[in-house]
DNA sequence: TTGTACGCGTTATCAC
DNA sequence: GTGATAACGCGTACAA
């Protein structure tokens, strides 16, 4: 129950608090001799040093805070996948937080880390923030910030996207290919700053190919499983001229699937469908799904790296650290220009 | 960059620190008057307490840690997801740590842990975690643990498992059931208590069904996509008459379907499958995936609600608090009896 | 009702 | 090379 610590080191070896705290921190100026014996006992005894105190003193707490919406999602997984690992390397400890979305739940989370928790701080926005005056709590106190995708238009900050503008250009950009001539989109919160970049490139592609861009052919989600598959039907029935979705978020995509099936509508027969997504059984899917995948775990990793450059220097990170990765489209059979109806044997 | 401490608050309130830090914890024994003046300095100048002064002054860190093999795993991160939950309505943090299915790395992480830089741990053992002495060091520092799904045979401790034996069982039995005869079954480390409690009804509902055990016809996969789908595509190659697969967890299932693509195999014409998974999207496969769904999210969440009964009670967990819970068969296409070769346009 | 003084365990400064 | 001592910021026993 009763923890060692270094009193009780310093005591057992005739030594002081100050010695032996130094000989563990191997210091230059302790004997090779003294060191040895230290470090056995502190062995034999599995002496921890105190992660409080250390913190206390240092005034470092050695721990950064991950802040995202959800974490069950391939995405965020894979992100904090990449976090982690960094973060290992460095000999950091990673605090996971959650927003689900919600832009309160977003707030309290910051003020608490900015009481000095962690020493920096990883965040990837909830759909429903729409301010960012919480992210000066956090500069105020010195504490490094990252975004990573879903990112705050904050001045001066490092953020780590994917080129989503061109990215929801090139998918919808490969629907016309296809033969689409009636394109919906789904999506989620317009505030958000990767749904209005995948939408422009949506819009740009259209008007580039020669389509009108009809608003209301675009659908903002809820996130809410059933009612967001219902919209999709409701869009299906009454618009029975659209050819071909482009899915904002993996979510929708297989939402999609879900209504296609209920209405009994073929894809890519009836409809074509690519959605951005990080499944990795996309291609196991009925029909394999085409899709456009952020390189998750690389974005997790690169965020960490800025966020890790500011933490150890010191310094605040700025905007000259942010650094765009592209996403990636692989093409299958959900946007297949002529459809297969029976599959090969 | 300088953080507002008592000090700050307590000067410029021209109180002592002690009475700014009553009245901030809300005492009985200030007045009125003085918690309102000191509270709203504290929220005007964004006060938060420094949590490593009061870890250490309280020995408490208001902290879990949770320790998974992997992340990206959508059993884990539901789990996750529930853990957070009841963390958070305690107002607790949570620190994350991957094993990588390493036992050197789960040790490392255990040690740290043990240093006291929490106040409680979940831990899903890697699966090739082969001893659990360095869990005794959490004991000896009185930090309650609790296992959850993948548990070590530690003597009293709490754990929170599924019925892993009788799901075991049933998904043979209902291999069984439609029809096979000849029934593979692929799984993870043997030394993990997950895979032998599955494997056991699987056995055991073989020799129930009137077939053999046929050690040969049991694969153990090393956890690497692309040699454990080679694996399978052996094993379908060597042993053609084999007409039923179970797999133990979902990463398996989803190789059986890669295999089966590459030698056009149909299932469930050639060759049925089950599998644990917590996809959601398993009706969306082609065919559609027959699982054995844990219920990770409240596997997750019962851990951690028998944790924090310890934590908040500064009592030690015991065997007494382990829970089963039931997993759920859901019956697709990839085991129907009677495969329809086409689908219904 | 409020203030004083101490200690949580560690690290940094200064002295020897 | 090593020891004594102060300080990090907070919470609490004791005093007033």
């Amino acid at each position: 129950m009763k923890s060692v610590n270094l009193k009780r080191l310093a005591q057992e070896l005739n030594l002081s608090v100050a010695t032996v705290s130094r000989a563990l921190n191997d210091r230059y100026d302790i004997s090779q001799a003294t060191k040895d014996r230290v470090r056995e006992l502190a062995a034999k005894l599995n002496y921890e040093p105190n992660p409080y105190a250390s913190s206390l003193r240092r005034q470092r707490s050695g721990t950064i805070g991950v802040v995202v919406p959800e974490i069950a999602n391939h995405f965020f997984s894979l992100a904090i996948n990449g976090i982690e690992e960094v973060a290992r390397l460095n000999h950091y400890h990673v605090l996971i937080y959650l927003t689900h979305e919600d832009y309160q739940r977003e707030l309290d989370i910051v003020r608490l880390l900015a009481g000095g928790r962690v020493d920096g701080v990883l965040l990837s926005a909830a759909s429903t923030s729409y301010t960012d005056t919480h992210l000066e709590m956090l500069r105020e106190r010195g504490i490094p910030l990252v975004f990573f995708d879903r990112v705050h238009q904050a001045p001066d900050n490092a953020q780590i996207t994917t080129d989503d503008y061109e990215s929801g250009y090139k998918a919808t950009r490969h629907l016309l290919d296809v033969g689409c001539r009636s394109v919906a989109h789904l999506t989620i919160a317009p505030t958000l700053s990767i749904s209005r970049r995948r939408m422009q490139g949506y819009i740009d592609a259209l008007l580039d190919g020669g389509l009108r861009y009809d608003p209301s052919l675009v659908l903002h989600a809820q996130g809410r499983r059933e009612q967001d598959v219902e919209m999709i039907q409701d869009l299906l029935h009454q618009r029975p001229g659209v050819d071909g979705i482009f899915a904002a978020v993996e979510s929708l995509a297989v939402g999609t699937y879900e209504a296609c099936r209920v209405l009994n509508r073929r894809i890519p027969h009836d409809v074509r469908v690519i959605g951005f997504s990080n499944l990795e059984i996309a291609a196991l899917l009925d029909p394999p799904l085409t899709t456009i995948t952020q390189p998750a775990y690389a974005i997790g990793k690169e965020a960490a790296k800025v966020l890790f450059k500011a933490v150890l220097k010191n310094v605040p990170v700025s905007s000259g650290h942010s650094l765009e990765l592209k996403s990636e489209l692989f093409i299958r059979e959900s946007t297949f220009p002529a459809p297969k109806l029976v599959k090969s044997a």
